[in-house]
Order: structure tokens, then sequence, then C-alpha cells
RNA sequence: GCGGAAGUGGCGGAAUGGCAGACGCGCUAGCCUCAGGAGCUAGUCCGGGCAACCGGGUGGAGGUUCGAGUCCUCUCUUCCGCACCA
């Protein structure tokens, strides 16, 4: 008998795979499809088995559904822009491209050790011309669309690096490299207009019956829909002109408990409102700008570190609450934020608890404008304004609230918004958290914005002819100066495409997040040089049938893709408007309590782990250590428990192959069945139901594998009554024909069984 | 503060409302062996009993049900996400 020896036996197996592409595929109408997905990945480096847990996940999908007779997609990438590559080309004077193209290599060949069935024909890496020329005709559609659009905001800005900054650099305020504090610059930026989706990103979240509540539910937070009225609180004094240019008579507040207007005795302007620097001018008020300054640096560090207490600055000047008709004060106050609703807001005290805290604080009113519902509880005390130790955010029965005393809270809001619309107070109004999509980014190392500024013709999208735009070559990474293309003169200085006269590039590049949110179309017609794909390949292939990764991009990335998949719906390229059916979110896995990293010296190799048990034991461990979803801590002995389970299937079937050679019968009926042999074909089926409804679509791997443990165990129970010794040999015993079937079936079984999870043994005993 | 998920042996974890702890790790004993860090067999929630078996047991307190780890209410704890969103 021959021992277990992983090493060769998945050496050859892949040898063959490679040379036969054997996972490669076409449309193929006449058979269903499946398209299974993994998170293609950055090239850092080196994969750990943290990361490559969710390669095998997806593989054992792949591989099942091949067997269940899906013409299955699985393919897999590289999301190979990015900030690492230009750290590394400035800290290591590499080029990014070189960098990258390493690691890729590396990488690839570190899932190929581990079996993963990839259709490796339609790799993309998107650092690569063939690649982001796409991003850059996608964008231009988007500029034709009105969904890319151009306007000013500010960015991080190292004074000392004399450096733009990504927010992952910026260390508690501070520069990550030379430790300087981090001021902010405005400059001219491209945004995608994703809010124009933001409804129907938010509602078709309830059709997504296959995706975890809890990204759901981030992805509703995020997008944070809120309906309310957007009032005109008119000034006692109007100003103008603004720097926006415009005169303003009345300030515009947002809030969603309109209910509640009769105790509004104050408003509040976020301290980047324009009215702050118009009321606050003159020389007198030279202190009061300073806090509010004050203020403003405070936004960006406030975020960083928690806690900010409230305070505010007297404008010294009144609005007119427009339902009771009285001045009101109007305060600047630090919490309140500009780019949320109109960036001012009316203040109720009462009912809310900053505002109470607020004029507490300054000695501003507070008015009891609701009282408790009928039967609910609540100390008089707490509901009186002059002994109240916290606002009462409840609703209840709208008091002292004018014609609308009286009413339930909910009835007082639609009337009073009704009565707002009516006297042009007012309008219902809906607010999102959601911002519109910043993909500027000051880097070289990302797909060139494909647009030219003309001083004659302003700005003006590249041709598609002359797409892509290459990045230029650059010999040296200093990490200085803003938008590293700006300083490639001849890249720079093109002619206009519109009047030929002198105009210069966008010197900015995509963010990496436009790169991957497409990418999955992408795959469906990888070497398509006239269209990004096209639309009858994404209408066999699409949507993704199983999409796995990594829980953090609940947010971004999952939000961005589907807001892609619209882009290109609308562009009348895709049929669907989900791009992803089902996803997985895979859980981390931790050494010694902590996430794998470099920096924390804990990082498992698979590569190591293969030499020592093979790719298939390892394989085998990490999908039987946990539900796929789970969090798991790395064990050593468990993996070797996985090499014994896998050597004991080994020895139970690898000598009986020969013996059993063709015993598997086409029909049991007329076989002389014993106790034990019905036993065992009992077990048998069992265990092909239980595998079958464990992997798919319920993704429980690891009961599947148990599954799959209590069979081989049944079986050795089983051989051993026939007189197979403990080392796998039959001890002179002829086998019966009804003892033979039911074996070869058993085996035959189990071989199929255990094929996704050990691809390699599992050919090799096939 | 808001939202989400989860609390089951020494450990990882199983249980469409129907025998709690499958399967594995670890541990114990036996067999095999020159040897065992290989392999095979048996045992391994707690209390009682030689045993068949009996009683208890899924963070805590109630409830629904013939029957609850599972459903409902309250509560405690942990992890995760968002966090001054008006």
């Amino acid at each position: 008998m021959a021992d277990y020896t992983p090493q060769s036996i998945e050496q050859k197996w892949q040898a063959r795979w490679t040379a036969s592409g054997a996972f490669e595929v076409e449309v193929d109408r006449s058979r269903p499809k499946f398209y299974c997905l993994e998170m293609f990945a950055y090239p850092s480096g080196h994969a750990h088995v943290g990361h490559v847990r969710n390669y095998m996940i997806g593989d054992i999908v792949a591989r099942l559904k091949r067997m269940q007779g899906f013409n299955v997609l699985h393919p897999f990438g590289w999301d190979a822009f990015g900030l690492p590559a230009e750290n590394a080309a400035i800290k290591n004077k590499l080029h990014p491209e070189t960098w990258t193209l390493a690691n890729i290599a590396h990488m690839k060949g570190q899932l190929q050790r581990l079996g993963i069935s990839y259709a490796w024909g339609r790799e993309i890496a998107t650092c690569l011309p063939d690649y982001y020329h796409w991003n850059q005709w996608l964008f231009t559609r988007m500029l034709e669309k009105d969904i890319a659009y151009r306007r000013r905001s500010s960015v991080n800005w190292c004074p000392s690096c004399l450096t733009v900054l990504a927010n992952e650099q910026v260390i508690d305020g501070a520069c990550w490299r030379c430790g300087t504090q981090v001021t902010t610059r405005e400059l001219e930026q491209w945004f995608l207009r994703i809010t124009q989706y933001a409804d129907e990103l938010l509602d078709a979240t309830a059709g997504l019956s296959a995706w975890p509540e809890k990204v759901l539910t981030m992805q509703q937070n995020w997008i944070g829909r809120s309906t309310g009225v957007q009032a005109t609180f008119p000034l006692v004094d109007p100003v103008g002109p603004l720097a926006s240019g415009e005169t303003t008579r009345g300030l515009e507040i947002f809030t969603t408990r309109i209910d509640t207007i009769y105790g509004a005795t104050f408003v509040l302007l976020a301290p980047e409102h324009p009215l702050v620097d118009a009321y606050l001018a003159g020389p007198e008020h030279a202190a009061k700008r300073e806090v509010v300054a004050k203020f403003r640096a405070q936004d960006r560090l406030a975020r960083m570190s928690g806690e900010v207490e409230k305070e505010g600055v007297d404008t010294g000047r009144f609005a007119i609450n427009p339902f009771t008709a009285e001045r009101v004060p109007i305060w600047v106050a630090n919490f309140v934020l500009a780019d949320y609703g109109t960036g001012a807001i009316m203040a109720v005290p009462f009912g809310d608890q900053r505002d109470f805290e607020f004029a507490k604080k300054y000695g501003l009113p507070i008015r009891a404008i609701v009282a408790p519902a009928e039967g609910d509880s609540v100390d008089p005390k707490a509901v009186d304004p002059a002994t109240m130790s916290e606002a009462f955010a409840g609703y209840g029965r709208s008091i002292d609230s004018g014609p609308f005393s009286g009413l339930p809270s909910k009835d007082a809001w639609q009337k009073m918004a009704d009565h707002a619309e009516a006297k042009g107070i007012g309008t219902r109004s809906t607010q999102y958290r959601l911002k519109d999509w910043g993909i500027s980014r000051q880097r070289y190392w990302g797909t060139p914005i494909p647009v030219v500024h003309c001083p004659v013709d302003g700005i003006v999208a590249v041709p598609d002819e002359q797409l892509p735009v290459e990045l230029p070559k650059v010999k040296e990474f200093t990490g200085q100066g803003d938008s590293p293309l700006a300083h490639i003169a001849d890249w720079v200085n093109v002619s206009c495409p519109k009047c030929g006269g002198p105009a210069r590039r966008e010197t900015d590049t995509m963010d990496t997040f436009v790169d991957s949110s497409w990418y999955f179309y992408r795959f469906c017609d990888p070497k398509n040089n006239a269209l990004p794909f096209s639309p009858e390949a994404v209408r066999y292939w699409g949507p993704v049938d199983f999409y796995s990764g990594g829980v953090e991009h609940a947010i971004l990335h999952l939000i961005y893709s589907r807001f892609f998949c619209r882009v290109f719906r609308d562009l009348g390229f895709v049929d669907h408007d989900e791009p992803f059916a089902r996803l997985l979110t895979q859980g981390m896995v931790l050494k010694d309590g902590h996430v794998m990293s470099k920096s924390k010296g804990n990082v498992v190799d698979p590569d190591d782990m293969i030499q020592k048990y093979g790719a298939d034991a390892l394989r085998l461990y990490v999908m039987f250590v946990a539900p796929p979803e789970k969090e798991v801590e790395w064990n050593d002995s468990g993996l070797e428990g996985s090499f014994r389970f896998l050597a004991r299937v080994w020895r139970a079937v690898e000598p009986l192959s020969e013996t059993l050679r063709g015993a598997s019968p086409a029909s049991f009926a007329g076989l002389d069945l014993d106790d034990a042999h019905r036993a065992l074909r009992r077990k048998t089926h069992q265990t092909i139901e239980r595998v079958s409804g464990d992997l798919y679509p319920r993704a429980h791997l690891n009961t599947g594998i148990a599954a799959l443990m209590e069979l081989v165990n049944e079986l050795y129970a089983f051989t051993d009554k026939i007189g197979v010794t403990k080392q796998g040999r039959l001890t002179g015993v002829e086998l019966g024909p009804a003892t033979r079937a039911v074996l070869a079936e058993c085996l035959e079984a189990l071989v199929l069984m255990l094929s996704p999870f050990a691809p390699h043994m599992a050919e090799e005993l096939w």
C-alpha cells in the first residue's frame, strides 16, 4: 500500500489542471450558469491563511456547483492600484508597477499551490491599461449623464511634507510620516452622484434576502435617510450678498420633529455656515471669530478623539420662529454639522438632549411642548422645564402649541407640516447621511481621470478613441508635492481635443474603489477591447450568484458596486438591479488572539502548512474549524487532526481500489444484503443528503465535513467486521458480491463528496 | 447614545420546536509495537448506581407549548458597526 503523500499528489494534479485549462469556461446556453466570486485581492506581497480562507470557501462552492452540472465561472484578479505600492516605491526606490507585479506573481503561486480552481485565463489587474481604460470610458459616460461632476472640497494637507494625505495617513490629526499637525486645503475635486440612487439603494436592501442582516443594516444606516421638514426662519437682519453671491432674508433649517417647533426657542448655525461670517464681520467681533475658527478646526479632531464639549457663540442677531412669530436668538454651535441638512437647526431644548445641554449652559429658555402620552408613567418633574434633568424626546400630545395643542404628536407633525407648506414656511424634505462620492486622489498610482482643462473650452473629456490615458512612467518617487502627475510636463501639456489649443491634463487619479466597483463584470468578458464588457456576456453570467469576502467591505465596496450596477443598467449594459445575489462575509483568522499581521509577527503562511501537511489538509482544517462566517483562532493540532482524517480516508480507500474496480453496481436488486450491509448503505445515503444540504446554499462547510467523518467512522466499523486489517489489507477473505457492491458505493460517494474540500486527494483516489 | 450579532463541556463547535453536547481537538485506559509524538479500540457534562438506569443541566428571571438551547417578555455579559445626522 502506498502511503498518503500529499505533496507529490498535489503537484501532479495542479500541473494537470493548469495544462488542461480545467477551470476555463465559455458561455454555454444549454447549461445553467453559476457565477462564484471571492473579493479580489490587494497584492500586498504574501497572502496569509486569513486571506486564503476566503478563496477556499469560494472554491468549495465552485467545485460543488461544477459537480452539480453548472457552468461555473470562478475567476480571480488583483485590485492593484493604491497607496501601499506608492509608499513602497518611495521607500525602496522601486516603481510601483515593479513592486505590484512581483507581488501578484508570488500570490498567484500561493493560490495555485492551494488548488483553488480559478479560470486564470480571465485574470485581471486593475493597474494595467487594459483594465483602467474602462474606468476612463465609464467616467466619460458618467460625465455625459451628469453623474460625475466637479466642486470644491477640502483635502488633508501636510504643511511639512507638502503633500496631500489620504484619511488613513492622518493619525490623530497629525501626519503619519512627520507628525506635523495636518491642515486642510480647498481643491476642485470630482464627485460621483451616488445620492441620486440613495432611495433605490436603500429600498432595494429589502430584496437582498441572501445577504447577512448585519451588512444590510450597516448599509441602511450609512445611507441614513430621514424625512422631515425644511423650514425658513425669517431673519430680523437680512444680509447679503454672501460669499455665494445671494442675499438672505431667511434661515433654512431642517427638522425631523416639526411637531416640536413651538418649543424652538433659539436656532443654531454650523461654524461653517455662510451667515456666520456675515454676522461676525466687524472688528468688534474679532474674539467671537476666533472662537468660531477654533470650532472649525475642532471638527476634524472631534471625529478622532470622540467627545467634545458642546460650546457656542451668540451672534447677537435674531430670527423669527415662523409658527410662534417670536424673536429667537441665533447662535453658532460647534456640534452642528455643516454638511448635513442645511447646516442650521432649530433648537428645541425640551425635546432634544443636545439642545437641552446647550440651553442649560447658556441660560436659554426651555418651553414644554409635548406632554407624555396617556398611561406613560413619567414623573411630572421630568417634563417640567423648571426641574427636568434631561430632554423629553418622546412622542405624546402637543401642548402650548397654538392651534395644534391637544393633538397627538404624530398628528400634529402632519398638520404642522401641512400648515408650513400651505403658508410657504417650509416643505417636507428628505435628507441622507450618504454623500456624493469624492473620487479625486492627488496620487500617482491610480487611474488618470480622462479630462483636459482648456482655457477656452473649460473641462473637455478625452475622446473615447484617445483612451486609455496611460499613466506616464515616473522615475523617482519622493512623496512630495500635490499630485505627482502635475510635475510631468510633457504628459500634462496637451492640446485641447476640442479647439486644438494648449491645454492641461487633469492630474488627479481615481479612488481605487472605482476599480473594484465593476471588476466582476469585466471577468465576464475580460479580453474585450471595444467595451468594458459585452452586454451579452453579462446577460449570461450575471449577476454574481455567490460572493464572499471580508465584512470590512460591508459599506464602501458593496454600496459602490450596487451603485455602479445601476449606472450600467441605466446605460443599457446590464439587465439586473443587484450585482450580488448571495453574500457571505467570512470571519477572520486570529493567531494568539490577534488579527494576523506582518508587524505583529503572527502570520501563518499557507506555504509552510502545505509543505508540512499538504494543501488538502489545510483546506479541510480551515473549513472544519468553524462556520465560514465566524472568526477563528488558528490551532496547529486541529490541522494535524485534519491531516489524520485524510490519511484515514486514504487507508480506507486506496488498498481496496483495485479489488473493487468496477464493483459499483447499477442496481442492488437481487443482491443478498445483511444488516451490516444495509446499515452502511443507509449511512452512505444519509451522508449524501446531509452533505448536499449543508454545502449550498447553507454553506455550513464544517458540518458537511463532520458528516463525512461520521461516514468514515462507520466505514471502519464495517471493514473491521469483514476482515480488513488495520493496515487496510484484506486477510485472505473473499468478498461476496453484496459486500463488494456496498463498499464500492460507499467509497465512491465518499471520494466524490470529499472532492470539493480535498480535490487533489479525491482526484488521485478516483 | 443608536443599530447588529452572539452567550451551550477543558477547547473549536453540533442540534427543520422533538433523545442537548454530533464531529474534531485535548485528555484517560487498553491493544499493536524494539519504540511511539504512528495506527486501532473504548471512555470522557454534573450527581447517584457494578450495571440497565435515575435525577440535574444550554448566562439569569418569567412566559407560550404535550414538548424550548431554539419562540415571546424582561435582564445581565461579550463582540462588532455607526457615532453630536437635528
